[in-house]
DNA sequence: GCCTTGTCTCTCAACTAGAG
DNA sequence: CTCTAGTTGAGAGACAAGGC
């Protein structure tokens, strides 16, 4: 049954991952909730403390919040730790905008709450369940929900790992996904010096700096000084060659010289040049 | 209680595909 | 071509069940 609850009786969910952002998305929620009220009813569990938790509906009552109104309607539900982190996850998780911190968070949150539950696999559950499969793992079966692999997922989870610094980093694109989950396997002290290194260097690691760091790290040998040269190493040289476009060579040539014939014709000056240029020093 | 075995999970390197 | 996101597949460690 759907019941209106006061907006000073309800209380984030505890670890809530997603922020909460005054953003356009949020902007047309309220004008919604302004216009039309609250049509998909929250999800919430009365606390022991008093008042409820809400389990789903944290954008919506924000949105009520901006809108003026005092009470957010509500489906009320007792539900135990596990399926209300569940459903807090897979309620938010679909969001466009989320960040890879956010989203490690809630995927950890989800796996652990899952793993929870699930409990350890044993032979007699094998035999009684039909569809069993021995590989099947539960970040499989967060993967499978979220239309990506159980490695992804396992690949967010490590974000976890990074230093609430690196983790900020990752948030605003200044580095990517992909290295910084090689990052995420670097201790606590070796990020926290990979932060100094990055603000002294101006330059965030590539997916390659970041395995190198990795490979270091794990043998021992990731220090300031090593650290250092990888990150002010020269990224890789320029191609080496020059490419000049035909449209650019067009006007030299006759119309019937082929690209071919005009390869040969620039070498065949450029020969004479470095000739007459050896000709002069020898004077 | 200890040991073995099988299962589950984590981690990583190598790889592919797509974008620029 | 490089870079990034995501996938594949394998090795290794942790851990619970089951046998003794």
């Amino acid at each position: 049954m759907v019941v209106p609850i006061p907006l000073a009786e309800l209380h984030p969910f505890p670890n809530h991952p997603f922020k909460v952002r005054d953003d356009d998305a949020m902007k047309e929620t309220m004008e919604s909730v302004k216009e039309y009220g609250v049509l998909t009813p929250a999800i919430v569990r009365p606390r022991e403390a008093g008042g409820y938790e809400i389990v789903a509906g944290h954008r919506r009552k924000h949105a009520c919040e901006l809108a003026g109104l005092t009470a957010l309607p509500a489906l009320v539900r007792n539900l135990d730790d596990d399926t209300a982190t569940i459903l807090m996850v897979d309620s938010n998780i679909q969001r466009e905008n989320i960040l890879p911190s956010e989203r490690a968070q809630a995927y950890k949150m989800k796996l652990e709450a899952i793993k929870r539950r699930a409990g350890r696999r044993t032979k007699e559950a094998e035999n009684n369940s039909p569809n069993y499969s021995a590989n099947f793992r539960s970040d499989d079966e967060i993967g499978a929900a979220m239309g990506m692999s159980g490695d992804t997922v396992r690949n967010y989870i490590s974000l976890t790992q990074l230093v609430p610094e690196l983790q900020q980093m990752v948030d605003d694109k200044r580095i990517a996904v992909t290295p910084a989950y090689q990052i995420a396997a670097l201790k606590p002290e070796e990020q926290a010096l990979l932060v100094e290194t990055i603000e002294s260097e101006q330059a965030t690691p590539s997916v390659s700096q970041a395995q190198r760091m990795k490979k270091l790290s794990q043998s021992g040998e990731l220090n300031e000084d090593t650290m250092l040269s990888i990150m002010s190493a020269e990224k890789k040289p320029e191609v080496d060659k020059i490419v000049l476009t035909g449209d650019t060579l067009r006007k030299y040539f006759p119309r019937s010289y082929t690209p071919r014939k005009m390869e040969e014709t620039i070498i065949k000056l450029l020969e004479a040049w470095q000739k007459k240029r050896q000709r002069s020093q020898e004077r």
